[in-house]
DNA sequence: AATGCAAATGCAAATCGTTTGCAACTGGAT
DNA sequence: ATCCAGTTGCAAACGATTTGCATTTGCATT
């Protein structure tokens, strides 16, 4: 049987839109569709590192805001920290961060989306995007 | 009549929080408590200036970050920009972004919340606190 | 396979928002 | 009026991110 989803080709997207495959990119987008957490950039650094020593934290940067701009990460400015980055494959999602261990869990409401809608029309809006984040403790 | 609701004392919570009222601790939070605005610590700053000149931009974080942990005044980090604040007075509200101008626009929705609240139960986690910004443009 | 050149890189320095050490200065209790 | 811990202004430090620049590299072209 077929996979649910086919996984999205970050490479050709890259070369179709006229950008360059050059090596650092190659591992970034390597560790990024590889890992299902919210990794900094500092951790995407230590695990480029550990691929090709010569990568820089200036290019970490540099390569997330080219993908960002492409639609190929997301960038989340959780508070406190630094930002964290995941890949965009995936449905769209909302995060619940664990003020304990730092863990973040998503989850989807399709009520709360629609609600969203509803709200920013009663406004006379159109939504670009939105970010719910819920932020607490485990129960015990 | 009496009005609708009554305005918190500031300096009065100050005091018996064991806090002194210093002269710029006032000056800031008549500034707070006069804006229905959402300013960042160099609009309060601007701000302060004009009413006593010698107040520093240090001193405005200082008892930001003070008036936040006594749960005067809240803090925004709206995507892009610095910090921004607003006093606590009031009731609970999320915010809508206008992308073109800056513009925040608040909102309250009892069903979201009522869902989020449902949504952490589900996981297992109590709501701290949470955060929804809608970012968009007027219709038109 | 060699060439050419704009795009991309690594490095270090710069930038931005925010925090902090420290000596001088109050607020307010006595 | 005195006292002293709390608070201030200043400047320097900070953490995250961005940028200038000389060098390297992807890749389209021969
Ligand atoms: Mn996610
Ligand atoms: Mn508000
Ligand atoms: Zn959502
Ligand atoms: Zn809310």
């Amino acid at each position: 049987m077929e996979p649910a989803t086919t996984r999205r080709d970050y490479e050709r997207e890259l070369r179709q839109a006229g950008i360059r495959i050059t090596k650092p990119r190659k591992v970034i987008l390597q560790i990024l569709t590889g890992s299902e957490d919210h990794p900094d950039a500092m951790a995407i650094f230590r695990r480029a590192v550990k691929i090709d020593a010569s990568i820089s934290l200036a290019t970490v940067y540099r390569t997330m805001k080219l993908l960002e701009g492409l639609g190929a990460v997301h960038r989340h400015a959780f508070e406190g920290g630094p930002a964290r980055f995941e890949h965009a494959d995936g449905a769209h999602h909302d995060h619940l961060i664990d003020l304990d261990t730092g863990k973040v869990i998503e989850f989807h409401s399709e009520t709360i989306e629609r609600l969203q809608q509803q709200i920013a029309d009663e406004l006379g809006y159109d939504i670009e995007h939105h970010r719910l984040e819920l932020y607490g403790r485990k129960r015990r």
